[in-house]
DNA sequence: AATCATTTTGTAATCGATTACAAATTGCTG
DNA sequence: CAGCAATTTGTAATCGATTACAAAATGATT
């Protein structure tokens, strides 16, 4: 690869010259610029992304860091932030930190080593104490998960709402006996939608039973086949169930399967993402859509307006019920 | 951030010693180094990557290029790339490309620019030329899908044995009308699981009917929909579908719910890919099995050797085929 | 204490770009 | 064509690290 010492001398000028024809400065005459401009095509030259980022402090490049790509819920989030970001010709660098501090670390550094102008985070567990020291002086947003009280701004959704909405509707159905499969409540979400959840049940005089609360570690397939199967063997079985996402409603889909039971006729299943598979299920799910490819778009247009210098406040989108053949009675 | 020219000044000492401290060089006496250490840590110090880099033409990052991270077939590869990366002290960043050779330009200048030492490509429609050439002076590996012929080194799994199995296990249940779902033939992979699905046939005297075969826009679900219903409105209806990928045999699997048929009676449908959501559908679906983690930790491997400037060879890696209930009538 | 070998530290060039400032060129005007 | 302003170009410092080489400090030996 040429550098720009080398098309400065094939073109016959400067490097100061040079570069202003890369930066398109206007007081470059027409004649040098197409000397150089020449120079540049023969020598098949690009500039260093290392030398101008050293100098300018900006690299154009935008991190978004996720604690795992195995959940289709992020894919139409990193689609919004993708397309945000590419119509202002910054570039986005996804970065899976499995909930290790350690591997957030090293993208942390990268945005303090200015290798990346700034960092979408969707990471729930993300190390807070760092995160908001690296937001002191590095613009960081949060997406779907974030930092309640905290002065990091977010984009995400009214998760205690929804969940009441959701259990509600299994209520109007005529359910009196309603399961929660929730995650960790390590996890903001998981104890704003366990409050939704209660206050739909207060609400219409339902008893809320520990038994019916189910806790999983992860959000994969098999947590919601295990937690459904624990469901099944009480003696007073629910007759409907509300999970916190897509993948445990599908696991707990599964689990029900081979019980003999129907859904949704012995049993209506509610999950939460609305993801791809949610609709290619037997019987498809029903389950609340939050926006998510919006969400990416305001995510990444908060960080860049941050990245210029703009102040930026926190938004709540709007979420929807999307009722489909597992409430269907 | 506090660079080395001011932990060399609170440690009284030069630039130089600072960085034989950073970069463990035996030559610094114990004294000293106690004295830059306690600069660092005072000053919060972390070396820049920009700078270190520049120097040094090494950043050890690799990037990781793909299609599309909604295809949960990389999900498992990608696992495997990282833990070998980090084994090993490098990092990944993960590009979506969308197969858009704007954007895998993009990328391939960070390589260029040393803004990374080397990358895995996952796209099967990136531009041929511009890789080749690209691999000519930079570390370069292909995962899954190769180029045939090429120079460049690649993972994968012999395609066409495995389509030709999968094939030949419906053959044995006694299906004589057998479609493939395939995707664009502009794939090596499609080209080369069309050409098993043909062997199959012609070693059991089958004709092979082009109305039986099917392709594809993508390998999104909605695409394994529409083709199912598309080989189901035909005059002569095939008893068993062979899909290239799991997303077509799910959708495949949607498309035949409703229809009145029931797999496997009426109709034995297998995959390709064994991705997670494969044993979560009912029923759950008969798939080729990719050494998934597996291939993801040869091609860290190959391309951290490449780094080395090491020779390396390509590697074709066994596949299984997981018999489950679509297939079972 | 002088000499020399060995260990430790410092000086300054380097990587590839940008840009403030200085210098050179161009074009006008009288 | 001298004089001056406006335009164009070049020089050299800078970003933050690494490292060859030089210089200084240390220690051993006589």
């Amino acid at each position: 690869m040429a550098n720009i010492q080398q098309v400065a001398e094939k073109a016959g000028v400067s490097v100061a010259t040079v570069s202003r024809v890369l930066n398109h400065a206007a007081s470059v005459s027409t004649k040098t610029r197409l000397k150089v401009e020449n120079a540049i095509k023969e020598l098949n030259y690009e500039p260093s992304m290392l030398g101008r980022n050293l100098r300018n402090s900006e690299s154009r490049l935008l991190l978004v860091l996720l604690p795992s790509i195995s959940n289709p819920f992020y894919t139409e989030i990193i689609n919004g932030i993708q397309n945000t970001a590419i119509a202002n010709s910054y570039n986005i660098l996804l970065c899976e930190t499995d909930s290790n501090p350690q591997r957030e670390n090293i993208y942390f550094n990268m945005i303090k080593n200015k290798l990346a102008d700034g960092v979408i985070s969707m990471d729930p567990t993300v190390n807070r104490q760092k995160l908001t020291e690296l937001a002191e002086s590095h613009p960081v947003i949060l997406c779907s998960e974030y930092d309640e009280g905290g002065s990091v701004p977010f984009v995400t959704i009214d998760s205690e709402l929804a969940a009441y909405q959701a259990v509600k509707h299994l209520i109007r159905l005529g359910n009196k006996k309603i399961a929660l499969i929730n995650s960790d409540e390590k996890f903001l979400y998981a104890r704003q939608r366990r409050s939704g959840y209660e206050r739909a049940l207060k609400e219409f005089d339902l008893p809320i039973r520990e038994e019916w609360i189910y806790h999983t570690r992860d959000l994969e397939f098999q947590n919601g086949v295990q937690a459904m199967r624990m469901l099944l063997e009480l003696e007073e079985k629910p007759t409907a169930v509300f999970a916190v996402s897509d993948t445990l409603a599908i696991g707990a889909l599964k689990g029900i399967n081979g019980s003999g039971l129907h859904v949704p006729n012995d049993l209506a299943i509610i999950g939460f993402d609305n993801i791809s598979f949610s609709n290619m299920t037997n019987p498809t799910l029903t389950t609340v859509s939050q926006p998510m490819y919006k969400m990416g778009v305001t995510a990444a247009n908060m960080l860049i307006m941050s990245i210029k210098g703009e102040q930026v406040e926190s938004v709540v989108l709007d979420h929807d019920l999307i009722i489909r053949e597992s409430t269907m009675g």
